[in-house]
DNA sequence: ATGAGGCCTTCTGTATACACTGAGGGAGTC
DNA sequence: GACTCCCTCAGTGTATACAGAAGGCCTCAT
């Protein structure tokens, strides 16, 4: 592997994770010492970063991390309603059913991966995935994948504020059986509702559990 | 302004302006001489392009100019309605309304400019580009805003294939208006029903008037 | 004491040198 | 004659050196 793709993918899990705050300055040769590479991929990387909005460029201070506020939560679950409702319907247009069955009834069994001892939650997190993934093939549209893909870099870090305990995911394991189930039956708008659905609840659930603290992490 | 700013717009350029066709291998030494910069600054320009997805990094090959198929079109407009109907329906919902009767009235004057002598349509682009940023600002999502972004850079390579002739211009002046129209009555439905009609319209001019010869630059 | 100006330090932006990988061609052998 | 192996070369990936700019701090003057 490419050591620039080492720093991107370091840099990004630091950030997802809660290791490197919101303004955090990421100067090049701190960073490049601490993750053993030379600036030239370490600049490739925060190139990558700043593209996909994890970063930005404060003018001539370098790249600070940034922040993720109230408002920036509203505004992103209204892009992924936006893109993850239609998909949905495309999927339900396009879908071949026998993998959303299969993926309805795993998903049905999914209590029980969130019972288990994983306090990451792998297993559960694995199978969502495995639907998005499956959502993303059967629409078969390159631009709409690329723009949820660039999305759920900010999901898995707005993840990280709310507390995912086995209550919220066993109803969320539901609701995306609801959607696998509607996409199944081929039918479009029952996969569109039950998306909107879901992301209510997940925007609902992120802002209760867990008032971002998004101002407190300036120095 | 940065050297790498420099390379990216040039480069950006050509690939929308049909001067690098599709297929052409942008070997870094032969780019970085002909753009008069170094490698550095150039490799950060072809980040920013593969990134946005002008180019494709094939194998050890280097990077080349992506393609543009029919099939490409068709996702490219289906993720434009997406977000573009969506985003017309949201500035409805939030615009100041005296912006949008003032885009209407000149729309509507639109023919003058059209007529005009500029080969280039400048003063009608333009208006257009305007009414563009003026549903970004009223919509105020920056999510939305920047996945938006990163579709027109595609756009203007696919308008390129197109005969933009005057009859085509006029008529999308007009389906322009009725979007600014229903956005100034705050009327969210028809505002996302005029975009919709306007980008099919749009889709449909593009695939009769130039069969994308798409297969035919790649030695 | 306070403000302004200059110097110094440290950072990014750029250029260039070096290493490594992969592909292609030529020669040798079966 | 064909296939395989090795050599060479081109091109990317990485490291480092250098320059220019910006910010902070110290000093001097008012």
């Amino acid at each position: 592997m490419r050591a620039s793709d080492r720093a991107y993918a370091a840099l990004r899990d630091d950030i997802t994770e809660w290791r490197l705050l919101p303004g955090t300055v990421l100067a090049e040769v701190e960073q490049s010492e601490r993750l053993g590479v030379s600036r030239t991929p370490l600049r490739e990387a925060l190139s990558r970063l700043t593209a996909e909005g994890l970063t930005t460029t404060a003018g001539s201070r370098g790249v600070v991390v940034t922040d993720v506020s109230l408002d920036d939560i509203d505004e992103l679950f209204e892009l992924r309603e936006t893109l993850e409702s239609k998909a949905a319907a495309l999927a339900a247009e396009r879908a071949d059913p026998g993998v959303f069955l299969q993926l309805h009834k795993e998903l049905l069994e999914a209590p029980a991966l969130i019972d288990g001892s994983d306090p990451g939650r792998h297993a559960y997190y694995d199978l969502a995935g495995r639907l998005d993934a499956a959502i993303d093939a059967a629409v078969s549209n390159s631009y709409l994948a690329q723009a949820m893909r660039g999305l759920r870099v900010h999901l898995v870090r707005v993840r990280r504020l709310a507390a995912d305990d086995a209550q919220r995911l066993t109803a969320a394991a539901a609701e995306h059986a609801a959607i696998a189930e509607a996409i199944a039956a081929r039918n479009p708008r029952l996969a569109e509702a039950a998306t909107i659905l879901h992301l209510h609840r997940s925007l609902s659930h992120v802002k209760n559990t867990h008032t971002p603290h998004h101002k407190e992490h300036h120095g």
